[in-house]
Order: structure tokens, then C-alpha cells, then sequence
DNA sequence: GCTTTTGTAAAGCAAATCTGAACTATTGTG
DNA sequence: CACAATAGTTCAGATTTGCTTTACAAAAGC
């Protein structure tokens, strides 16, 4: 490959402008410069591309007949920088593009299904995809790149996961709920347990509060389909855990331990203004989102 | 009309020798300046055209999967810049140039042999080469301004090479050979198939054909080289379907579709007169020309 | 002849871009 | 784990580019 001339998307403007405007004045004017500006960087244009492209008639300077085709070329480079400049206003505003999100179950139909409506209504243009699993399997999906973002429990240990970068949204509590809907006053009655599956973030969390009550971990089932969880509670087989999203018909519980609900983006990642877009409004309606102005219900009592 | 970004072709290069090479120290090199110029170009880049282009994992920066709209915009243009390039050190010198031409396999040496022989002859001072292909890959190489012009099957779908035009020279039958000879009365008993692999042009061509007839698609070799095909054919191995120059000895066929074989060029190319000069030989000495004054040889058996 | 219009040249200045060196973070190695 | 090599970035300084303003010269219009 030969060295290509360095000609700027300025200089192919001004040739257009050149073309259309009846004269180099107008056309200076209609680029928004100055006539000699102008002049000057057609004259490199015209030096850069090493063939000559106008000829003079008296006082004006017109294209030269051979020189169609380095005009056509500024014409069509041009029209694609438009396009492009069109693209990436879209992209910029976050109206366009490809946003491929993660969310637990609690969040995708629990919290934020209001979200996410209004969201992909207000982002038609937007190529959005929602993909619902565990916490663990989500944060492998955004390390691996196939997700932009996800929305899921913070991960138990802090460092765990370097290259994810975690933004709080909002803490959660988790209640114990048993079979009877009451509870043994002193917690090393407390169980059999019927919990979400080990490896779960959710789980982790549980356990960890279970312990440091001082009930036993007794546990007889396991799950991370909450559907399941509420089964088995009704059924008698032993007490769970859960979210109040989550915890819809058995009664009321007692709140043991809270989960830290997050957005997690790979780091480096930043900027991608469909993200943003997104995370600003899961930001707005999370629920008693921390210091920002209370909204009117929400009080869960720690 | 908006306010184009004043990009330069300087950084569209950068961008496209970043995404070529395997690093940023090797791209800098190819384009002959320093990394750190390098490095500051695509910044300046991505701030211009106002959308993040990257993304960093580990120390390495890598094209956000976002920003293909950008790098085939940069490659698009760099391809552009190069054919005004050489038009230009065309017009400068005088001299006809360098044609660089891709064909598929049927059309170097089952149509146009004769035809590529005089045109080399009538222009021997062109530094003329051949490249022969698959459809597909030969469409890459015009995109990408390696290649000049190619003659090879339509695209399955219209719109699908925006970069590039296209121009029909005929229309050749696909006929269908079996190791026997023969082919039975109802199509749903025809294979099993030995087809051009997928992916291929034709292959796609012949695959709607015989699901249009009702045919199963039970394929059970693939090959691009037409010699391998009907090597298999007469080894019983299957029925394969292809253009009757490519059928040499096997026996008749009965034709159940048909490709269209065409000229593709950069969209937009400064007019290359070798590329008119060879367009206008492969019109003339197509097999059963539309409706252009019939030349005296040229005749291929349809 | 004189003014107007149109394009060009010169001078000055601000911004862009390159190089080389110092620097940081990651990766590889003994 | 220290230590060096590698990849990329940042920084300072020099060079180049591109613009504006100003001045000027060649038609065109009166």
C-alpha cells in the first residue's frame, strides 16, 4: 500500500462547498470561514493530492474537468461522515446502539420491572436484551463480556472480582419465614432451613447471619427458585429466608440480615451511555434508595 | 445538516491499523509513527466523534464491541482515500497503472480464460493481477481496497454489501448431477448432497432451490473446489449441484436454479479506465450476453 | 477612471500533532 | 517474590497546520 494523502474532512467540505456555492465567497460563508481560509485549504488540498484541480477562468477558479472523480470522492466521504455523525449523536444520547443487561429474578420482576418498562419504551431505538440468572453466573457474564451491565447481590467478599467494578444500589433486608409464621424465641430452636442454593450471594449471606445468631444450619433443601423456597415453607418442610419482593404469602417475617443490591459493569467499561442512561434511572427508583430525597414509602424496618 | 467532526484520514488509518494488527506497537509501526502518536490520535479520534471507542482489559485497549459502525466507516473511507490515491498517481504519471482483479474459480478458467488472455495481451504495460476465490472473501478484499473489481455470484440478499456495486453479466443455470446419471421422479427422494461448503454464495443459491422443490437437505460432504465435488459425485458418494462449466464429464444434468454472476467494485471508486477497460471486454464475451451485439468468438456452451 | 467584487499572499497566533523521555500497570521469569 | 520486559499513557517541547486579519492584485461594473 502506497502512503495515503492526509486530507482532513475540513478541506473535502470546503471542496463541496465550493461546487454547489456560486461563489468561493458564498461558499466560504456557508462553511463558516473566512474567504481566505478557504483559499488556502483548497490550495493544500489540491497540493496534497498532487494533481491540480482547478483552472482559472478570468476571476474565478473553476474545477477542472478531470477533476470530477476527487470531487466525487469528497461528496461521498462527506455524506459518510454525516451518517456517522448522525450515529454517534444517537449512540451519545443513549438511543441507539446495543445494551445487553443481567438482572436477578428479584430485580428484573421484583424491583424494576416499572424500570425497565419505561426504559425500553423511552430507548425503542436501543438493541436491549435482559437476561435473567443468579448473581454469580450474571458477574461471569460481564467479565466474559457478554453483558454490559448487571444488577445483582454484591458478591461477599469485597476483591473478590477485580475486573468488576460495583456501584451500591440499595440495601435489602431478608426475613426468616417459618411453616407457622411464628418464630422460637431463642435461635438455637430456630429451622430446619429450606435456602437458596450454596454458591448462591444470597445464600452467603444468610448463612453468615444464621451463625452469628446462633442458630444451627440445619438445612434440608435447597433452591434458587424462590417459587420453590415458598413451597416448601407452606408444605412445612422447614423456615427460609427471603427478600420481601420475594416472600408474598407467608406472612410476616423476621428480618434477620440485608443484602446489598448493586450494579456491576466490567471496569474500564465506563461511559457507554446506554449504561449510564440505564443505571441513572435504576439509580432513581430504587427503593429508599439511600440519601437522596425520601420517597414516600419504603420505611423497612433493620 | 449538523457540524461534521473535522476527522482526518491520519486517524481513520490509526483505527484501522489497530484493529489489523495484534498491537497498538505493531499498528504504530505499520503507520510509521510513534506509539505515543498513536495513542494520542485515537484519543483525539474518540473525542471527536464523541462516543467511546474502547475499552481496556488488562493493559491492552480493545475496540468496544459498540464501535464497528466507526471502524467500517474508517476502513470504508481509507479504502476510498486509497483509490483516489491511485487515480491520482495515475493522472500524475500518465501511465495506466495496476489493476488488481478477484474472480471465482468458474469464472477465471470456465468463462473469461480467453477473455483475461487478450485483455492482458491489449494492455501490457498494466501491472495486472489475478486473485481467485470464493465469492465472499473476494467481496472482503474490495471492501477492504485490495482488490479493484471482482467477478463472482450476486449476494444472497441485496442490500447486504452497502460498500459496494454491483453490476449483473449474466445469469448461469445450476444444474444437478448425480453418480448414477439419473434422478428420481420425486424430489424427495434426491441426495444424499455434495455441496459447496456453507457459506458460499452458490451453496445458499442451491440450498433455496431445493427446498423450493421439496427436496431433504441431507448433505453429507462440502467442498469450495468444484474438482473435489465431482470426484465425490463419481465415487457414489452423492448428487451435487453446479454450473455446467464446472461439470466436465458428468454427464447431463437437469438445471434447478440459477446464480447470477456479476462485477462488484468499491462503491464510489475514482473511475479507473483499466477497471471500465475490463468491465467493458468481460460485457462483451459474456456467455449469452443480455442484449449486446453478439461477438464473433467468445462462445461458451450454455 | 474609480469602486466593487473576488480571489491570493503575508504575518501573527492558537491549536493540533509529532517525538522522545519519563511513568504506570500488567505480564512474564528466574 | 523480586525483577525485568512489555504495552500503553502522559508530559514537555518543537514543529506544523489552519485560521483570522490585513494588505494586495486582477477582473467586472459604474
Amino acid at each position: 500500500m502506497q502512503a495515503l494523502p492526509d486530507l482532513s474532512i475540513r478541506q473535502l467540505e470546503y471542496l463541496v462547498a465550493v461546487s454547489t456555492a456560486p461563489s468561493w465567497s458564498v461558499a466560504a460563508d456557508s462553511v463558516g470561514v473566512s474567504a481566505s481560509a478557504l483559499s488556502q485549504g483548497l490550495a493544500e488540498l489540491e497540493r496534497r493530492v498532487g494533481v491540480p484541480l482547478f483552472e482559472r477562468n478570468g476571476r474565478r477558479r473553476i474545477l477542472r474537468s478531470g477533476a470530477e472523480p476527487v470531487l466525487a470522492h469528497a461528496r461521498q466521504v462527506v455524506a459518510l461522515t454525516g451518517d456517522l455523525a448522525t450515529w454517534a449523536e444517537r449512540v451519545r444520547s443513549g438511543r441507539s446502539g446495543r445494551l445487553r443487561v443481567g438482572m436477578i429474578d428479584a430485580a428484573a420482576v421484583g424491583h424494576y420491572p416499572e424500570t425497565l418498562r419505561h426504559f425500553r419504551a423511552d430507548h425503542s431505538d436501543l438493541d436491549f436484551t435482559l437476561h435473567v440468572a443468579p448473581s454469580g453466573a450474571l458477574l461471569d457474564l460481564v467479565e466474559a463480556g457478554e453483558l454490559d451491565m448487571v444488577v445483582c447481590v454484591a458478591p461477599p467478599e469485597a476483591g473478590m472480582r477485580p475486573g468488576i467494578e460495583l456501584e451500591e444500589l440499595f440495601v435489602e433486608p431478608l426475613a426468616v419465614f417459618t411453616p407457622s409464621g411464628r418464630l422460637p424465641r431463642v435461635s438455637n430452636r430456630w429451622g430446619p432451613w429450606v435456602l437458596f442454593a450454596a454458591g448462591s450471594h444470597t445464600r452467603a449471606v444468610v448463612e453468615a447471619a444464621l451463625v452469628e445468631l446462633g442458630a444451627p444450619l440445619d438445612i434440608v433443601a435447597e433452591s434458587n427458585q424462590p417459587e420453590v423456597l415458598r413451597t416448601m415453607v407452606s408444605l412445612g418442610v422447614g423456615a427460609t429466608a427471603l427478600p420481601m419482593v420475594q416472600a408474598t404469602g407467608l406472612g410476616p417475617g423476621k428480618v434477620i440480615a440485608e443484602r446489598r443490591l448493586v450494579v456491576a459493569t466490567r471496569r474500564g467499561a465506563a461511559g457507554d451511555p446506554a449504561v449510564e442512561a440505564l443505571r441513572d434511572a435504576l439509580r432513581v427508583s430504587a427503593p429508599s434508595s439511600p440519601s437522596v430525597a425520601a420517597s414516600s414509602n419504603g420505611g423497612v424496618p433493620t
